[in-house]
Formats: structure tokens, C-alpha cells, sequence
DNA sequence: ACGAGTTATATAAACGGTTATATTTCTCTT
DNA sequence: AAGAGAAATATAACCGTTTATATAACTCGT
């Protein structure tokens, strides 16, 4: 009985293989954020990123930025807008549009993560994903091998110690 | 406005750009299958795979394998079972277990699957992958380049030509 | 200045996945 | 052989996403 079929398939499953990938990397991530006491799915944060970088942006415009479908984003902001984090206003010139900034708090959020989580978080991803080598699938396998031997908090504080 | 944020912030967001092109590549292959016919979610395939590879599997052998959550096995092989592709039955020695295997309609898709379909998307994916350098961030980028400006269906096709 | 078409957002339904929990069956100790 | 705990599967509830569609507001040609 094989180990790991989506591993074993090579290039034919890799759409499943990055997906999933990708949702590990993600709960890693939360994991950080929520040592700090910063409670929020990983999904969330490119919307605060993007508005903290670009100022107010309409919601298509952050689905757009974000590279999800429109619906999704309405959902995420009325997420985020209900935690206090995003406040939407309806535009100037135009009523159809919904101007989405962000309040206080969620900038307060982007501070204090941008100062104090996200550079660790960073370190800890690129810690992970250099030193590879091999075709594309070979370091896929070796991000796979290397977050399950020792997951990005890890990776963190573990750059802390040797720096 | 810049055009893609999850790009700019490279590292930090690398959970959701996984997640993202492996939805693409997913949605790909998707295409090219429909294409000879066959409507399935990708994410299917994997169980079928596995059992053609194996021989019967259990539901938990095959959530195990394929690497995802055991609910999440059970609703899949049950939507298979319903398009006549597996069958399930109670394991011999054990009333627990249910062995889950092809039927005749699913190894037959299988088999023209391996023999008709599933080599072309396996070369489109590798010629996508392939002669990729620089970090793995920038392999990435390529490859998100690459699937947008030349999908799967068209890497199938081109190789035929060329070849 | 009015109506046709377009654009921006919202809503609905579906999907594939998750965690938590229930149910059934087995195993093992006494 | 009985009963406790473990194991396998199923069910329920939820989540973030998607597509399709509705609604509201704008634009533009006549």
C-alpha cells in the first residue's frame, strides 16, 4: 500500500499537491498569528495588506488585487468589516461602489503585525523554500518534507536563536 | 493599484498563491478531461488512481493515501459510488471495514484514461514545469506566467504537433 | 432626457473540504 | 463471556470558495 498516491502520480496531480500544500502553509501561518493573539483566518490578511498598502479600494478592486471572485471578496469584507477591522463607504461619484478602508483597529492590526509577525512569518517561509534543488516537483517534496519535520513557528524562533 | 498582491508579498502569502495555482492547474485538467468526455471533478481522479494502482482499498486506506480527512473520503467515494464508478462492500473479516473498488464502468474510465488522456496532461504539466530557474518564488511566477499564457490544452496539442 | 446596455455589489445555491461527534463493530483483559 | 476501550465509518455543522443570477446605479446615443 502506497504512502502518499498524489506524491506518487508526479505531475499529473500537482493541481492537488499545490492546493494542498498551500493549505498547510496557510494553517502554519494562522498558528503564528494566533500565538500573538491575532485570531483571524490566514485568508484574511491580503485584504488589510492591500488596503493598508493602496489606501481605500472598492470591493472589486480588492477582488481583483486578490485574484479571488467578487462574491468571495463581499463575503471576506462583510467578515471583516463585522470584526471592526474594515469600514465600507459608498463612494462619492458613485453610489454603486463601496469604498472599503480600514478602522483604527484593523490598521492598529496591520501595524503591529507588519512590525512584530509578518517579517518572522516571512523569514521562516523563505528559511523553508531556499536550498532546493531538483526539478520543480523534487522541491515541492522537499517543502512538503520540510514543514512536516519542522513547521514554520519552529522555523522562527529557531532563526531568533541563531541569529 | 497594483495588480497582484499576493505576488508582491511574496513569502508571506505564499500559502494562498499555492493554494490558487494549484485551484488553476486543477481547473486545467478539469478542462482537457471534459474535453474527451469525462465529467469529473478533478479532485476525483486521485481515488480511482489509487484503487487501479492497488487493487480495493478501504475508506480510510484511500483518505489516508490520498491525504485528506476521512469525512472528506467517505462524501467522495459516495458521490463515485452514485455515478456507478466504485462499488462499495462490507470487508470480509471485518463489518467495519468497507471495501471500496472499481466497477466495471469505472476501471473502463480508468483504462482509457491511462492509455488516452492522462500521458498528454501528465507532459503538459512537465512541459510546464520544466526549465524553471531562480528562487522558488520566481519558479512560481513562471509557472502562473505560463499557465496563463498558454494553458494545458494547448501545451497537449502543441506537443503532438511538434513532435 | 429617456431608454438600452453596462457596471458594481449582493444574494443564492452548490461544492469540496474541514472538525467534532455519533454509531457500529471489533479486540482484549479479566 | 462480559465489559471497556479502540477502531472504522457516517453524520452534522461549518467554512471559504465558486458560478449564476438579481438588483441597483451609472453612461451614453439618440
Amino acid at each position: 500500500m502506497p504512502h502518499d498516491i498524489v506524491k506518487d502520480f508526479g505531475y499529473l496531480t500537482l493541481g492537488s499537491r499545490l492546493r494542498r500544500l498551500g493549505e498547510m502553509v496557510q494553517a502554519n501561518t494562522q498558528l503564528i498569528m494566533q500565538q500573538h493573539g491575532i485570531d483571524l483566518p490566514a485568508a484574511h490578511y491580503p485584504f488589510l495588506a492591500a488596503i493598508d498598502r493602496n489606501g481605500p479600494l472598492t470591493v472589486g478592486e480588492l477582488a481583483d488585487v486578490i485574484g479571488i471572485s467578487q462574491p468571495g471578496a463581499t463575503r471576506t469584507i462583510g467578515q471583516l468589516a463585522e470584526a471592526g477591522l474594515l469600514d465600507l463607504s459608498v463612494s462619492d461619484g458613485d453610489q454603486r461602489r463601496k469604498q472599503v478602508s480600514l478602522t483604527k483597529a484593523g490598521q492598529d492590526l496591520v501595524d503591529y503585525s507588519t512590525r512584530e509577525v509578518w517579517p518572522g512569518v516571512e523569514a521562516a517561509v523563505r528559511n523553508l523554500c531556499t536550498d532546493l534543488d531538483g526539478s520543480f516537483l523534487e522541491q515541492l517534496a522537499s517543502i512538503e518534507d520540510g514543514l512536516k519535520h519542522r513547521p514554520l513557528i519552529e522555523r522562527m524562533t529557531e532563526d531568533k536563536e541563531t541569529k
